[in-house]
RNA sequence: GCUCGGAUGGUGAAAUUGGUAGACACGCUGGACUUAAAAUCCAGUGAACAGCAAUGUUCGUGCGGGUUCAAGUCCCGCUCUGAGUACCA
């Protein structure tokens, strides 16, 4: 017999299909776990090593609860709706719908490359999910529940007295009782106050309007994130360093009317539910600074000459005596409003200056200090001097107020601009309001240990003392109060393109209308070309038919709009995060075709227990999913206010490129040690041309390309052309991409699954060499000859030995600690020790080898079952309980004692456990070693630590 | 700038409450088997110095201090590095 890995495999992954060994029960007397990954994107480049990480270190633990007697719910599916399907469609005409199903059904692309499909490439490696339950989130029967949660956001206002969200109907009948004066509601800022009286007299449109104002999905005209190198928009966390994330284009602001999300509703549980979950604490920060918490106040100052107000946010409302101007926003719709015909031209010239930088360029200068005076003053609210009113391009538009009250003595930005236009025309003296200290230090400081002064009823306050009393006397003049303000905006769910999820929602005279749920889903319609129209709309507008006939409930052809009961519908579609936000419940009842998932479904599952990806998604789906999460709570469908209990990040693994040395302006390649100086050009060559001593296959290069068909080569001593190393992302134009499909052909999917989990903590980046990859293999092939030699079976019922069993106990507990801590890497090391130990022992014995099958399995699921079944067990051994760890057998009657002379381990000597520290000291300084080591001395102490170590000092 | 990680042999990395630093592998060196290679097995492998050798001594977990009988681990101050974020008022 022989270790057979392929056989071996194909064997199991068939019968694992055929018995459905993996399916979840949504009724089950055992306890349930949820094990969720993270599900991908189908793209046409297909799996490399680095990607199957997290579903191994997933599975791992799946399968562990299994034989720990968990019901355990491990699904898989894609997040198949997003933009490189549809750049593919764009540049090569075909349906993004056929492309996407190649890429994970497998195929051929337009050039006829063999595409193996994402589920292909998953299913080799022995994954034990629940493919019953498999989501595309661009299939109708899914994305009709996308459809159906819009609807509900539609129909739903955020209520702050209730705090949570409540049906659209609830906001209406107040606003029929009591007009809109009690509600306390996040709504849009600008609201009209009205009463009962008058909103049953407004007309339905208006009504409408209004409404659309506290909706939790709302049409609006906002500033958005426009780029015209996707031409879409895109949402703040869709933007890198001021470009676009895909594709790098520039990203500029503009204002369109667009569907956006209230997310800002839920930004304070957002930010307090984060203190619930296990999480990492780098994710959580991440979190925490998107949602951006401040606390401060409002406060108002009064323009000179003007009926209007400025308002500011401030978390200094302690220092509003050292306001020694003011400074707006270029954007600010006051700014036209007040500058003085004196200052008219030079702000005119600023304001367009600042237009004209781009985003990136602001980003990128944020040390040169400009600005402009308006000629303008406010009111200060206490001491009513005038305080002078300036533009400046650090005040942001989209943050606050887009207006700050500029206190030199206590802020460093303020304080460098007061510096900059000092002497100049509308910039006074500094106001100093600390007592005994140097302006500039303050400024750079820190704001604890200071106490106020020139500041009238505030002197001698602390910042704490200060601030609560500086509110209480600005509600007093009306012009102020306490505020939290938060930077996390509403986001924007309009995308101007087509291969996403369409709106449920037709227009009458501008107004959007939702489409009742009971006709969804609205299904993507066709169309001829996936770019914007000639008239700049989105592709939707390509489609012929597209348009809701409201008498016979249908989509229709577009040309028979005729507004009365036939209208437009909407041309946007959904952005890519629509269809992941809820993605995890639908895999609780994942073929329901009445809801997302029924309520005993959800009730029974809960919520992810633990839930691996990449952290790439900290800001984005993440927290996208627990807003949709807690609405969804809120109505009364998510069963926790929290989606997922634990977060693992698994760390990328990293390609390790291989280059070539071509001497400058010839065809000649020059080993790497003989480059001796000689001008050379690195060039990537593929890594399946170079063994694991570095060692380049000449003749495969020569046949990579035709330039290299004629190609020299200078070899070191040995005739060896050896390439150089580097470590990169790994990627297709790096030519180091390693494929798990490849590994699986030539050692086994086990050999794969164990050297990705002994590579190193799953949380870390780590480069990946396939060279190592023999220690793992080798490693199988060593603990089968436990089971078999090349004739037969070799496991015998003679009892084991004390250090069979020590070494097997040993090992149960390594591993059961190492998966509970997520510390795979040091359990593939045990099993190694493990296998190496019982071959010297020689054991055979049924009664170790047979846990000790079990013990594997999670990691090892092939050769697990292989060797199950050889030990004449029925059926699979996925669900057998895990051996239990019994610490009789490891209790020890002695230690081998370090002894260390001043801290230095010198020797060791073995001594019974139940040795008092007197007999030992005894023993030990009867020990000739200890005598020489001391050469005469009395040692000053003596540190005996029963069970750890001896140690003298003197 | 701020926030959070990280730094240990030639390489990937271990070290659970401070207690024998480098487990387990890769690679390398030598050996066995073989006509030869592959595969497999055995031995050695942090550095320096001394010794024919067994062995011994010193140094050693980014750098500089500190606490402790004892520090990779705890404290203070730095350097480098990865990630996120940034005129956030």
């Amino acid at each position: 017999m022989k270790y057979n890995p392929n056989e071996i495999e194909a064997k199991w992954q068939k019968y694992w299909a055929e018995n459905q060994t993996f399916a979840a029960e949504n009724n089950s007397e055992k306890p349930k776990y949820y094990v969720l990954d993270m599900f991908p994107y189908p793209s046409g480049a297909g799996l490399h090593v680095g990607h199957p990480l997290g579903y191994i270190a997933s599975d791992v633990y799946s399968r562990y609860k299994r034989h720990q007697g968990f019901n355990v719910l491990h699904p898989m599916g894609y997040d198949s709706f997003g933009l490189p399907a549809e750049q593919y469609a764009i540049q090569t005409g075909q349906r993004p719908e056929d492309t996407t199903s190649v890429n994970i059904d497998g195929g051929f692309d337009k050039e006829g490359n063999k595409i193996a499909g994402y589920r292909k490439q998953l299913d080799k490696i022995g994954f034990s999910f629940d493919w019953s339950r498999e989501v595309r989130t661009s299939n109708p029967d899914y994305y009709k529940h996308t459809q159906w949660i819009f609807i509900q956001l539609f129909n739903s206002w955020y209520n702050k007295s209730s705090d949570k969200s409540e049906d659209i109907s609830t906001l209406i009948s107040i606003f029929e009782k009591e007009g809109n004066a009690t509600v306390n509601a996040v709504c849009d800022e600008k609201i009209i106050s009205f009463s009962a009286s008058e909103w049953n007299a407004f007309a339905k449109e208006q009504q409408e309007k209004i409404l659309l104002q506290y909706r939790l999905t709302y049409l609006a005209e906002t500033e958005v994130n426009w780029c015209p190198g996707l031409g879409t928009v895109l949402a703040n966390d869709e933007i890198v360093n001021g470009v676009s994330e895909r594709g790098g284009f520039t990203v500029v602001r503009k204002k369109m009317t667009q569907w956006s999300m209230r997310i800002s509703a839920y930004a304070e549980r957002l930010l307090q539910g984060l203190n619930d979950i296990d999480w990492s604490e780098s994710i959580k920060e991440s979190q925490r600074n998107w949602i951006g918490k401040s606390v401060g106040a409002m406060v108002s100052f009064k323009l000179k000459e003007h009926d209007a107000n400025i308002e500011v946010f401030t978390t200094r409302p302690d220092t509003i005596f050292g306001v020694t101007f003011m400074t707006l926003a270029p954007e600010h719709p006051l700014v036209q409003e007040i500058t003085t015909p004196e200052y008219q031209d030079k702000i005119n010239d600023y304001i367009l200056a600042s237009s004209k930088r781009s985003e990136r360029e602001r980003m990128a200068d944020v040390k040169t200090i400009s600005g402009v005076f308006t000629g303008a003053y406010a009111e200060h609210p206490f001491t009513k001097e005038p305080v002078p009113v300036w533009i400046g391009d650090y005040v942001l538009a989209g943050y606050g107020t887009g207006a700050v009250m500029a206190v030199p003595c206590g802020d460093e930005r303020d304080y460098a601009f007061a510096n900059f236009f000092k002497g100049q025309s509308g910039m006074p003296e500094i106001k100093n309001i600390f007592a005994n200290v140097d302006i500039s230090e303050v400024a750079y400081g820190s704001k604890d240990n200071v106490i106020i002064a020139n500041s009238d009823f505030l002197n001698g306050l602390t910042y704490k003392e200060g601030t609560k009393k500086a509110i209480e006397e600005l509600e007093k003049l009306n012009q102020g109060y306490g505020k939290i303000n938060y930077r996390l905006r509403d986001a924007v769910f309009s995308r101007q393109r087509y291969w996403g999820e369409p709106f449920p929602v037709y227009y009458v005279n501008g107004l959007p209308k939702m489409i009742d749920a009971q006709h969804l889903p609205i299904i993507l319609p066709e169309v001829e070309k996936y770019l914007p129209t000639e008239d700049g709309l989105p592709p939707l507008g390509n489609a012929l038919v597209w348009a809701w006939d409201t008498a016979i409930n249908k989509v229709v052809n577009t040309d028979l709009v005729d507004h009365k009961t036939i209208f437009p519908l909407e041309l946007n579609t959904m952005p890519g995060w629509a269809g992941s936000s809820f993605y995890w419940m639908r895999y609780m009842d994942a073929h329901n075709e009445n809801e997302f998932a029924s309520k005993e479904a959800l009730a029974y599952w809960e919520s992810v227990d633990l839930y691996i990806g990449g952290n790439e998604h900290a800001t984005g789906h993440l927290l996208y999913s627990r807003f949709w999460n807690k609405f969804l709570k809120d109505k009364g469908f998510a069963p926790t206010e929290e989606p997922f209990k634990k977060l693992i990040n698994q760390g990328m693994i990293l390609g390790t490129s291989a280059f070539v040395y071509r001497i400058d302006g010839t065809n000649t390649f020059v080993s790497k040690n003989n480059i001796d100086g000689q001008k050379v050009q690195p060039i990537h060559a593929d890594v399946s041309m170079v063994n694991s001593s570095d060692e380049l296959d000449i003749e495969k290069f020569k046949a990579w390309r035709e330039d290299y068909k004629d190609a020299e080569f200078i070899c070191d001593e040995n005739g060896k052309y050896i390439v150089g190393r580097e470590v990169e992302k790994m990627s297709k134009s790096k030519y180091n991409v390693v494929t798990p499909d490849d590994i699986c052909n030539e050692y086994g999917a086990d050999t794969l699954r164990l050297y990705e989990m002994f590579l190193g903590p799953l949380e870390q980046a780590k480069p990946w060499n396939t060279a190592g990859i023999s220690g793992v293999f080798g490693f199988l092939k060593k603990l089968c000859r436990l089971y078999f030699d090349e004739h037969a079976m070799i496991v015998t019922d003679v009892s084991p030995t004390k250090d069979n069993f020590k070494t097997l106990h040993k090992t149960i507990k390594k591993v059961v600690d190492d998966i509970e801590n997520f510390s795979f890497n040091t359990s593939v090391s045990q099993f190694m020790i493990c296998v190496n130990e019982l071959s010297t022992q020689g054991c055979h014995s049924r009664a170790i080898l047979e846990p000790l099958a079990i013990v594997i399995s999670p990691y090892a699921p092939h050769i697990a079952e292989e060797l199950w079944s050889l030990l004449g067990n029925e059926g699979s051994i996925a669900t057998v309980p895990f051996p239990v760890f019994e610490p009789k057998h490891l209790v020890e009657s002695e230690k081998e004692y370090p002894v260390s002379f001043n801290g230095k381990m010198r020797f060791t000597i073995t001594l019974p456990l139940d040795l008092t520290k007197d007999q030992i000291e005894e023993i030990i300084m009867k020990d000739e070693r200890t005598i020489k080591q001391l050469e005469g001395r009395t040692p000053n102490k003596v540190i005996i630590v029963p069970g750890k170590i001896i140690n003298l000092v003197g």
